[in-house]
RNA sequence: GCCUCUGUAGCUCAGUGGAUAGAGCGACCGCCUCCUAAGCGGUAGGUCGCAGGUUCGAUUCCUGCCAGGGGCACCA
């Protein structure tokens, strides 16, 4: 509709500036109005053309008018305010949406082929040392949203979670469970204060018992042995105190772990492999809970004992992009855009997190995904450059990487106020307040936007709730359906064709305008990554429906050209609202 | 100091190079003998952080300033 109505416009334009033989061209901009009585698109070009042609805005809008060629489409052009052109546009332009609607179904706004190429989706990637909070929450609705949303707009999309399973916090992870499974033998030990002191940590000791009895215990005193004392900064410490009794809490808690690899032996392994299954089975749960899936789940410690991260050092070395510094191994990002170079190998021997994930990136684009789009929390932000610059490095393909930064998430109850302290996980929330309320609740905001979570509003299930505007609005038609199979009358999508130009007041106009905005929606918000515009479409789209449902009846017996005109129209807003809410995970009830 | 996100109604937030800047919540006034009142209609509430600049036109783009969040590791 609007294509056809830019290819008139163009066509005037034309012909005026060869009349007036004007050497410009300006952008043709045509937009959907705001307010019904501007029309249904309105444009500036008389406005952009009256400088270059030297005359008023309005007489250069009365030209493109009287130029511009007869069609079916339009049923009235005004030149309005300082010389905006206005388009009405005939009704039966915006009727046949309906049956367009009707006919596609779930597929209408879809473009399901997939040409506009490949697409990796990382996205939560949760360290798996604890259970996911609302930050992850943020990320997982965001995530699985642009996913959905970009397999529906033309890509072909891999969704792909990446299992931080290496490196010291593993180490740290399986030292705190092992000294809480050594309290509950019996031992008097303390969990070391950089060590994960958590309750989930002893749920998990919990399951290490139950799989291997008493097989790992050792005495307290034998574990303790020649070790120091946890440090701790007396009350009133200064930032540098503070400082350095963490930096001897760090090194108790290397000696604890060095001393758990002597003591245990090969078991050190296998409480360390519990610990990761037990943490990852509770975020996997926490997913499916949230309705989120994976294509896969990738394990950065798999890829290093692939031996894959040593080939992308030496692809790296041999293009002569590293050098050894202070006994580590640095990578020379500063010449591919980012502040400073970074280091690859730390000087004890250890790759940085860094260093794995840079192969991790060159792995998915060896996988044949040529985008890639990471979904990541906002402190990550000084992170891109430097895997940019290692894609970039070893692939030449610089502008593969799309991250999506997703700002904080903080917690509010209601009148109480930040609740900053509490430790809420997602899963708490998606106990208390569901999984549809939750993930509408997220994408209520944009991703670049702090989000002020409203614990007691999401959990409200009555009025407040922002998810059940929608849903009740599909409800609501369902329910008409069904009084209309109650009261033995009938309605079919074919015969209601004919009988489209009844629908002709201000309401069904809104839903018509609406219905017709759809596809267009979706691809902006693909485009954009803005899944957070779908939802304040079926907000809007929600709110023409039940001010409709409130203005107007649908079950008429004594006009039943009207009736069925009216079932169509509403019968296509329940197509859109249950595509729309598909596309964010939530549910699209019959009853509530 | 540098990088980055943000500043719009009492609160939480949309929005746009255009005509009178919107929604929800909160406040106030109305609407169920009739398809679900988890709804609808109406009223009140704004120097779009401040100051310059570009433009026919700026809340939107640019620059500077003010305020807040986040980041600037041989952590992950």
């Amino acid at each position: 509709m609007k294509a056809q109505l830019h290819d008139l416009l163009a066509a005037a334009l034309d012909r005026v500036l060869a009349d007036t033989g004007a050497d410009v061209r300006p952008a043709i901009q045509l937009d959907a109005t705001k307010d019904p009585k501007f029309g249904d698109f309105q444009t500036n070009l008389a406005l952009q053309l009256a400088k270059p042609l030297g005359q008023p805005p309005r007489a250069v809008a009365e030209q493109l008018v009287q130029a511009l060629p007869g069609a079916g489409l339009i049923a009235k052009v005004e030149v309005a305010g300082p010389g905006f052109i206005n388009f009405f546009l005939n009704q039966s332009a915006f009727q046949s949406v309906v049956t367009t609607v009707l006919e596609q179904g779930a597929q209408y706004g879809r473009d399901d082929s997939g040409s506009k190429g490949r697409v990796l989706v990382e996205f939560v990637s949760a360290n798996p040392t604890g259970p996911m909070h609302v930050g992850h929450g943020r990320g997982a609705a965001y995530g699985d949203s642009m996913a959905t949303l970009l397999a529906a707009t033309g890509w072909t999309v891999w969704r792909e979670y990446y299992i931080n399973d290496a490196g010291r916090q593993v180490d740290v992870l399986t030292i705190s469970v092992w000294l809480r499974y050594l309290q509950a033998g019996g031992e008097r030990i303390d969990v070391p204060r950089r060590g994960y002191p958590a309750d989930y940590i002893k749920r998990t000791a919990d399951t290490l018992r139950a799989a291997h009895g008493a097989a790992f215990h050792k005495a307290a005193a034998d574990v303790l042995a020649g070790l120091p004392q946890d440090a701790t900064a007396p009350d009133g410490a200064g930032e540098a105190e503070k400082d350095a009794a963490k930096a001897l809490q760090e090194r108790y808690l290397d000696a604890l772990i060095e001393r758990a690899k002597a003591l245990l032996g090969s078991d050190y392994a296998t409480i360390q492999r519990i610990s990761l299954d037990d943490q990852l089975a509770t975020i996997r749960k926490t997913l499916a809970d949230f309705n989120v899936g994976f294509d896969q789940w990738t394990s950065e410690k798999a890829l290093v004992d692939s031996g894959f991260v040593q080939k992308a050092l030496k692809r790296l070395a041999e293009q002569g992009l590293t050098y050894e510094k202070d006994g580590a191994l640095w990578m020379k990002t500063e010449s591919f855009g980012d502040e400073k170079d970074r280091v690859l190998v730390k000087a004890d021997g250890a790759a940085t997190y860094y260093c794995n994930d840079l192969a991790y990136h060159v792995d998915k684009l060896d996988r044949g995904w040529t985008r890639l789009m990471d979904v990541w929390g906002a402190d990550h932000h000084g992170y891109i450059a430097r895997v940019r610059a290692a894609i970039e490095a070893l692939t030449g393909r610089k502008d593969a990487l799309d991250v999506q930064l997703i700002q904080f998430v903080t917690l509010s109850s209601g009148r109480m106020g930040k609740r900053s302290g509490n430790f809420v996980t997602l899963q708490d929330l998606i106990d208390e307040a569901g999984t549809d309320a939750t993930r509408f609740f997220y994408l209520t905001r944009s991703h670049d936007q702090h989000l002020e979570f409203d614990i007691d509003l999401a959990r409200s299930q009555t009025n407040d709730n922002p998810v059940y505007y929608v849903q009740y609005a599909h409800a609501r038609i369902c329910r008409v359906f069904e009084q209309l199979r109650e009261k033995g009358g009938s309605w079919s999508p074919d015969a209601a064709a004919t009988t489209l130009h009844r629908l002709d007041n201000e309401h069904e106009k809104a839903l018509l305008t609406l219905l017709t905005r759809y596809p267009d929606l979706l691809q902006k918000a693909a485009a954009g990554g803005t899944p957070h515009s779908v939802v304040f479409f079926l907000k809007d789209l929600a709110e023409a429906l039940h001010s409709y449902y409130n203005a107007q009846r649908f079950l008429l017996d004594e006009d039943v050209e009207l009736q069925a005109a009216r079932l169509a129209l509403i019968a296509a807003t329940r197509q859109v609202i249950r595509n729309g809410l598909a596309l964010l995970g939530v549910s699209a009830p019959e009853k509530m």
